[in-house]
DNA sequence: CGCGGCCTCTCCCGGATGGGAGAGGCCGCG
DNA sequence: CGCGGCCTCTCCCATCCGGGAGAGGCCGCG
């Protein structure tokens, strides 16, 4: 039947690791159903390689040179909003999986999953249905409870979290003191941290920022 | 001759990733001189795996479950002094480098390495020969000019970087909220930071902190 | 237009933090 | 034994930080 044409799946890899890119490269190419088309080494690889082959799935991890995944992600959406992306990653931060799955990635795994089901999650994003461990589905949805940060607050937060004194992130961001205190304080409420340390704490673990 | 054995480079791969043991399994047994004799997902294994097969070389992560690389390399140069280890990572905080290369591992590569580099890291490690890249020898050296920690003032930022507060700290240790401060004050020195959350920053680049 | 969110700025105040200086006890090393 | 490093504790003090409350200007959305 027309339905069942035996054409592969034509994958993406974009991972700025030789070793990991040859590893899923060498998982995929020995599967009947699929095959490696293109790999990038960074971000803006990705997205030319994504506009030059038009593969049925792209394969992307978060942290990469010159584009990181997130901005990947985007601006292949905006190219082809059909894409469908799988991103395999390290970092299991709340937000990491909320931005990406919300800007529309179809999947989300950790690179340590086990490779059967690295497979399957390619072939389900391939048929443009959604894959998502239950841990990291469960994750995304712990994020939805919680307050998001303002686009200032953010600004702040990095300047915080670089260990600069509320004087220092007023010169910075030409404010005053008194309204950088404001921020921080808005973004201890947010974080239910005490302190700006453990705001930090914090928001390194939920993925808000990274370093 | 004799001297030209063809006996082949028998390697031990050590990495949580499936995907990354796959890619460096793949390049390895590619080479007419090498093979993969054991694949460890964890510390413990990678142990036990050393001890069973007795290899030329084995690669190691550093961030494992259930025991870290720097541990798999105390123990290992316990059982065999002679040991050849290679550290292949992603991180290059100058403490992470100078404690494995201290404590005997031959060699430190991070894994967004160019495949030769690799290659050429584990033949040079098979042969005893120390392998570092000039970036990586660099920030070991680096490290030589700073002021080291104390074990308790580690403790101390450890607590400081989950961003409790002095008192706290002090309850948590059963010391004074006074010494508290003071080993919080020399570990401000030492790092050359002017507030405890920037004291956090500096030890996350350096990797005398995880997380 | 009016509401609400965001960014900005201000004032007050108690408690936490960081800088400086000193000191006693313990332990290992020469 | 004596020195030095480490851990502990103490005192003082200027500054910073965090909590609470309020308010004006801007902008987008209904």
């Amino acid at each position: 039947m027309a339905a069942e044409m035996h054409k592969k799946i034509r994958v993406i890899l974009a991972d700025d690791h030789p070793v990991v890119r040859d590893g899923l490269a060498a998982m995929v190419n020995q599967q009947p159903d699929m095959e490696v088309v293109a790999e990038a080494g960074d971000g803006d690889a990705a997205v030319a390689l994504y506009e030059q082959h038009q593969p049925d799935v792209m394969v992307l991890d978060l942290r990469m040179p010159k584009r990181d995944g997130l901005a990947v992600v985007q601006r292949v959406m905006e190219i082809n909003p059909k894409a469908r992306l799988l991103i395999m990653t390290t970092y299991d931060g709340d937000e990491d999986i909320f931005q990406c799955l919300s800007h529309g990635a179809k999947g989300y795994i950790l690179k340590d999953a086990p490779r059967p089901e690295i497979l399957s999650a390619i072939r389900a994003v391939s048929e443009d249905r959604p894959y998502t461990s239950s841990t990291v589905a469960a994750k995304a949805l712990q994020r939805l409870a919680k307050p998001s940060l303002t686009e200032r607050e953010l600004d702040v937060l990095e300047l915080v979290a670089q260990g600069r004194s509320n004087k220092d992130i007023a010169r910075r961001l030409s404010i005053t003191e008194g309204t950088a205190k404001t921020h921080v304080k808005s973004i201890l409420t947010k974080l239910d941290a005490i302190s700006r340390t453990e705001a930090v704490a914090v928001a390194h673990k939920r993925g808000l920022i990274r370093l």
